[in-house]
RNA sequence: GCGGGUGUGGCGGAAUGGCAGACGCACAGGACUUAAAAUCCUGAGAGGGCAACUUCGUGUGGGUUCAAGUCCCACCACCCGCACCA
């Protein structure tokens, strides 16, 4: 059989049959399968691609043998940087580049045979598609949830250009190789911290994988401690935030973040004004690079003049700045403890500042005594006044209720996770729809005026003092007041790349809505995305993104449920051929659809399938390619043996086994051993004189969603009615699970002595009797204590 | 440092606490062929033995159990993610 013509033949008629698009409301109950649109580069469809989709593709052609209606959409996610830098080089409208690219990926997806539902396809560049991207912006804008704030950006002082943090790994400019510098800029932002508890709330509503759970839970990086007031002697109040109360007797000092405004504010107290400038160039000097470096030594400087006042028992202690203390992170303010925390003793040594320890049982003279080290040991309080005596958990719950009454603080919770920002100034992203009116401020562009289209320009390179290139179209910007009529400006700013792919599953559902970004009776019949297929590396980013957009809309009454989706899984990343990471510049990248060009579309879907377990990290391998040719090759000539009939008993077991197993396998993404089933059904009926049509079917059907062409030519050559697709998933009687014959272990003290055949029916006395007889010598002057007998597998005496 | 994961033949990988190495690759021998390719058959974890057989074997060291790749404790190596988060 000529396996790529067929593939052509059916993959036309798919397409003209629109095979398999979803049916809104269908009766079937339906099954949403979602897999990662991917961004449609110059390159073509990858390594990182091709298996996830033929893996969701099987999955797909299986829930659909099996009576679901099932949603596997597909779409692209075109705005973003190569093609804007393409376009830099070029000069070629990003949009022509994209189409290009798109056309090409198209094709590609659908030489593969993948069961998309093209009448569904999506491109986050289409204005009808941008416009709810910006619509949904405007949500936020309106509730409150979007600000303009001063914001770093990765700046490259050669290029003049803002790059993002791929363009700058490392803390070098990816284009020159010059120094990144953090350049404030003010930009627009999502306040995601506003759902921190809600996206840790509704993992527990999820079934992610364990460890994806686990990823977004530190990510979001809750903490329950301590907000206290403190004060310092001139007045002015702060606040810091700690987890460890029990310690507060043992502050010696305060540290604010070098970016804390008060420090500011105390510019005319500060005695030593000018040192505390340089140690903050200093720091703001520091690139994201050198600040989270491995090496991490401590710094800092004292503000002279200014004394802390401790609020627990009004020691007055002194403030400095370093930049061990974060700005974004709780309230930039810490206490010091430097005989409790290793930090703190770090700077504590370096500025020769005193310790008390207040925890008994470290000893404090070699290091710090930490909380990893007292909690849960029963440590003592010492050094701490009326608090003294009491172990560490009482003192939590003590000191919080005496700072809660005395008005001192309360107990809080912080999180790591911080806002979004959501400015680029770039050219190709979706407009901030906003304009800014002298009078009226920020307004919104009315919905009647979405979309706001990305206009042409000339040049598609930031200007040189950071702006989008949309700020040189003069006659863009310039606009009139939606509120007020007078004159006002457009923002210039783009969103960020993973905008459009924040909500691009319920376009799916409704893609061709003008009226909404989709409608509610269909959101509310496809429901949550039952199996969402990714890559490892948008587990935090993308996936909260898109938790936080969806459940936004949920609070907002615009989606009928709370959580996108319900299950969310990955594929082992693949490595080269020689094991080690791909990588364009190592040159050991492989291109999948090589292996379609010469093996056709079935051969490489199923090679591709048993390179190992779908979900482990793997090297690409040929060598499963040829096996799996041959495998379909054997399939194609078992026809010649087919002959009319029913399946016989004889082949019951084999075959139900095969249909429950490459089912389960199916569904628990253990695609290889399902393969490998099909492999050892083959080889059986190969051993057979001839074929009855009836087993000849399961073969094909259980095999069809691994090589859909290949299979619905060889039924249709055997005239076999109806269909395949029309045909369900083959079902199988549980008794034919049950063999009449089974070989079993025979141990004798836990050691094997050999095998017997018994049938797996018979009871425990039967067959202790059988293989004592057959086994007799092994049982000589023996005495028989204990007997073990596992059905169908073996059977274990133990003797004196 | 923290969180998650992995570790099994020459290789990719299988094994609800129950016969370790399924299924493949590569390898060797054989059949077909003038020859090769393709295809088919056979063999094989390692060591020892002519053989029947026997010893050792799932990263390391302990433990639980009639029975451990699988469960428990401690450790090692590698991979991924995060990392001065108070």
């Amino acid at each position: 059989m000529d396996f790529k013509s067929v593939e052509k033949k059916w993959q036309k008629i798919w397409e003209d049959e629109h095979r398999y698009h979803a049916e809104d409301f269908s009766k079937k109950p339906k099954y949403y399968i979602l897999v990662e649109f991917p961004y449609p580069s110059g390159a073509g469809l990858h390594v990182g691609h091709t298996p996830n989709q033929i893996a969701m593709d099987i999955l797909a052609r299986k829930k659909r043998a099996e009576g679901y209606n099932v949603l596997y959409p597909i779409g692209w996610d075109a705005f973003g940087l190569p093609t804007e830098n393409y376009a830099i080089k070029t000069g070629i409208h990003p949009k022509e580049v994209t189409k290009k690219n798109v056309e090409h990926f198209k094709q590609q997806i659908k030489s593969l045979g993948i069961s998309f539902d093209w009448d569904r396809e999506i491109n986050t560049t289409d204005e009808n598609y941008y416009k709810w991207t910006q619509w949904i912006f405007l949500q936020f804008f309106k509730k409150g949830l979007a600000y303009k704030a001063e914001a770093n950006i990765n700046w490259c002082p050669n290029c003049k250009i803002g790059l993002s943090n791929e363009e700058s790994e490392g803390g070098v400019c990816e284009r020159c190789g010059a120094t990144v510098v953090q350049k404030p800029k003010s930009q627009w932002m999502l306040k995601m911290s506003e759902y921190a508890e809600k996206l840790l709330q509704g993992l527990n509503e999820t079934n992610y994988w364990e460890n994806i759970k686990a990823m977004q839970r530190k990510w979001i990086g809750k903490s329950e401690g301590t907000l206290m007031h403190c004060k310092l002697k001139s007045g002015e109040g702060f606040d810091i935030f700690t987890t460890c109360i029990e310690t507060v007797f043992g502050i010696t000092y305060f540290v604010l973040a070098p970016e804390n405004p008060l420090v500011d504010k105390l510019k005319d107290k500060i005695q030593n004004w000018n040192e505390v400038l340089q140690y903050r160039e200093k720091a703001s000097k520091k690139s994201e690079f050198e600040r989270t470096e491995l090496v991490k030594e401590k710094s800092g400087c004292i503000l002279k003049g200014i004394t802390a006042i401790n609020p627990i028992n009004n020691k007055e202690v002194p403030v400095f700045i370093s930049d061990y203390v974060l700005a974004g992170y709780g309230t930039g303010a810490v206490m010091a403890v430097p005989a409790h925390d290793e930090r703190d003793y770090e700077f504590a040594k370096l500025m020769n500042l005193p310790m008390i320890e207040v925890i008994s049982g470290g000893n404090i003279k070699e290091r710090a005594f930490e909380k990893g080290d007292y909690l849960g040991k029963n440590c003592k309080l010492i050094n701490s006044e009326n608090f003294n005596g009491l172990t560490v958990e009482e003192a939590k719950i003590a000191l919080n209720k005496y700072l809660e009454e005395h008005n001192l603080g309360k107990k809080e919770s912080t999180y790591k996770m911080r806002d979004w920002v959501f400015s680029r100034q770039r050219y190709w992203g979706e407009p901030v729809p906003l304009v800014y009116c002298e009078k009226c401020g920020w307004v919104a562009v009315p919905d009647d005026q979405l979309p706001v289209k990305l206009p042409n320009v000339e040049k598609y390179k930031p200007t040189d003092d950071g702006e989008s290139p949309l700020s040189r179209i003069d006659e863009w910007v310039n606009t009139t007041c939606p509120h007020c009529g007078g004159p006002a400006k457009r923002e210039t700013d783009v969103m960020p790349n993973w905008a459009g792919s924040s909500w691009y599953w319920l376009r799916y559902i409704d893609p061709h809505n003008d009226k909404a970004f989709a409608d509610f009776e269909k959101l509310k019949y496809w429901g949550k995305v039952d199996i969402y297929n990714g890559g490892g590396e948008h587990v935090t980013r993308h996936l909260l993104y898109a938790r936080f957009w969806h459940k936004f809309l949920y609070d907002n009454g615009l989606v009928p449920y709370s959580e996108p989706f319900d299950k969310r899984v990955q594929q082992g990343i693949i490595l080269a051929k020689d094991g080690t990471k791909m990588s364009k510049s190592a040159g050991n990248t492989v291109d999948p659809m090589e292996y379609v060009e010469k093996y056709g579309a079935d051969v490489s879907r199923l090679g591709q399938m048993f390179m190992g377990d779908y979900t482990e990290m793997k090297p690409w391998s040929d060598a499963t390619m040829k096996p799996c040719e041959r495998l379909l090759n054997r399939i194609v000539a078992l026809k010649e043996n087919v002959q009319n009939g029913e399946i016989r008993p004889e082949n019951r077991y084999i075959l139900a086994q095969s249909i429950k197993k490459v089912g389960e396998d199916i569904e628990n993404l253990k695609f290889n051993t399902a393969i490998s089933q099909i492999m050892i059904l083959t080889s059986h009926l190969e051993n057979l004189k001839n074929i009855n049509s009836e087993e000849y079917k399961i073969l094909l059907r259980i095999l069809n969603p691994f090589a859909p062409h290949i299979t619905e030519e060889l039924w249709e050559e055997c005239n076999f009615k109806p269909s395949i697709e029309n045909t369900l998933w083959p079902s199988f009687n549980e008794n034919d699970l049950v063999q009449n014959e089974v070989e079993i272990a025979v141990q004798i003290n836990s050691k094997i002595v050999g095998r017997t055949k018994i049938c797996p029916t018979s009871n425990q006395t039967e067959i202790e009797e059988k293989v004592k007889n057959e086994f007799e010598s092994k049982f000589a002057g023996k005495e028989i204590i204990k007997v073990v007998l596992i059905p169908s597998r073996l059977i274990n005496f133990i003797v004196k």
